[in-house]
RNA sequence: GGAGGGGUGGCCGAGUGGACGAAGGCGGCGGUCUUGAAAACCGCUGUGCCGCAAGGCACCGGGGGUUCGAAUCCCUCCCCCUCCGCCA
């Protein structure tokens, strides 16, 4: 959410942004709705104001042994004025609200232009792509024939584009979970979190999953949303608190499952374990000062690559351009792994910052000095990685010619040694 | 799931339908005293919205109702605590 102060004094700074997104939004009915909110507002106050005084004066008449029938006429007929033009505001108000939940955020000026992907600035590439004597594999065929990858046992028990982890894939996906949170908490300074998987209403609003993006997710019966990402509740950590500017920058890795519908998506990008309703992540998120944004986001952006490197994949950093950037975002970086299997750069991480933009709706403020007024925090989050697109990863890069996956050293400890996986016997 | 008890400012806690945005305490800030600190004493100390301002409006878990007027009465939902039941 904006700052409602824009919509009258820079709506032009609004329009362009909706101009270099490519959005379609009705900005003048905004204003319009805005106006005549502000509008009845002063009228419904003022007659309360008014109302206020006469019944005080009522209150005094009855001490005073008077007669205060007149007044309370006078209350009660002014009483039904102000219901009505409440009602009125009420609908106002309603409306003003629905179109600035749908109102995206402004990029930062140093996004890229761009209308799609093809757009977006790779900055740089880092790690060597391998050279293959065989032609690698996917990391669905590899997965399966290694017996580590099962998607018709997923599809038996839950349906399409689910994935069943068995034995040493299995033992991997939690070597990996392990080995993100052992480093981002120990070297990275983020304290862990392991928070619900499903989230209320209000906390899905204060990402701005909703009320845009609903169909994306998975709702149960009584009302609640499974998390698409840790981003919801690590951003709704503090809700509707006041932090003092030393809590600043405070960092939350969180590992969960993350759940997504994927309506209409199809295709080629959706084999394996690249998209399916149901995946792991660490993420990386940080509540900081509006000063410390760029900065601290860098550093989430290292936090990120440090496990890349780690494992030592091919990888590259995308600046996403403003047409390809999400809804929430005001600038967002991309850290692809190069998947031989595919010949394909695939995102294992999307790092944004946010600006004031959910803090708003989650009401996180802080107190830059102890009598100040309080100020919206900014927020930003980053995957810190994608686990199961990561395994991917890690079977396409390290598979050998024999059918065998060699395991990244960084994750040998994590897996009591083990050095390749290997085929079960035939 | 059943029975009961609660939700008030940064925290604790009082609150009779009108003088309550709310006693008192703690904490925080400023001051007096002190070589310095502590103690003591004095003062200040919620948030949002509208307004150039003066000022006004709203907020005592959320929503609704009764009333001239609601933190206070009624309904409803949510959350927390205690006991019972069930359960990984």
């Amino acid at each position: 959410m904006l700052d409602r102060r824009l919509i009258r004094e820079e709506p032009e700074t609004i329009r362009e942004a909706l101009r270099k997104r490519g959005y379609e939004f009705d900005l003048d009915e905004l204003i319009g709705v805005e106006q005549q909110r502000r509008e009845l507002l002063e009228m419904v106050e003022s007659r309360r104001a008014q109302r206020n005084e006469i019944s005080e004066e009522i209150g005094r008449l009855i001490k005073e042994g008077g007669d205060a029938e007149p007044l309370k006429a006078q209350s009660t007929a002014l009483g039904e004025a102000i219901a009505q033009s409440e009602e009125e505001l009420r609908q106002v108000e309603e409306r003003f609200e629905q179109l600035m939940l749908e109102l995206p955020n402004i990029p930062l000026d140093e996004v890229p232009a761009g209308a799609t992907e093809e757009d977006n600035v790779v900055m740089y590439s880092q790690g060597e792509i391998r050279r293959f004597e065989f032609t690698p594999l996917g990391h669905w065929e590899l997965g399966v024939r290694l017996g580590i990858l099962d998607f018709s046992v997923a599809a038996n028990q839950a349906g399409a584009r689910f994935v069943t982890d068995i034995g040493a894939g299995s033992a991997l996906e939690r070597a990996l979970i392990n080995f993100m949170l052992d480093t981002h908490t120990r070297q990275h300074g983020y304290t862990e979190v392991l928070p619900p998987f499903l989230a209320n209403e209000r906390s899905c609003y204060g990402t701005a999953n909703l009320p845009k993006f609903e169909e994306d997710l998975f709702k149960t019966t009584d009302g609640l949303y499974l998390i698409p990402t840790a981003e919801v509740p690590l951003t709704n950590m503090q809700q509707d608190e006041i932090l003092a500017a030393e809590e600043l920058p405070k960092c939350y890795t969180a590992y969960t499952a993350c759940f997504r519908s994927e309506a209409g998506a199809a295709g080629k990008e959706t084999r394996g374990l690249i998209r399916v309703h149901q995946f792991h992540k660490v993420e990386l998120m940080k509540f900081v000062k509006p000063e410390q944004a760029d900065e601290e986001l860098e550093k989430l952006v290292n936090n990120a690559e440090a496990i890349i490197q780690a494992l030592e994949l091919p990888y590259r950093r995308a600046h996403l351009c403003t047409g390809d950037m999400g809804f929430q975002p005001r600038q967002t970086f991309d850290l692809e792994g190069y998947f031989p299997g595919m010949d394909r750069w695939l995102e294992l991480s999307s790092c944004s910052q946010y600006g004031d933009f959910q803090a708003r709706r989650c009401n996180t403020r802080y107190r830059p000095e102890p009598e100040a007024k309080p100020q919206f925090v900014h927020t930003m989050n980053g995957s810190g990685l994608a686990c199961g697109r990561t395994m991917a990863a890690i079977l396409e890069n390290y598979q050998q010619e024999n059918g065998t996956v060699v395991i990244p050293d960084a994750l040998r400890p994590y897996m009591g040694g083990l050095v390749e996986i290997t085929p079960p016997l035939p």
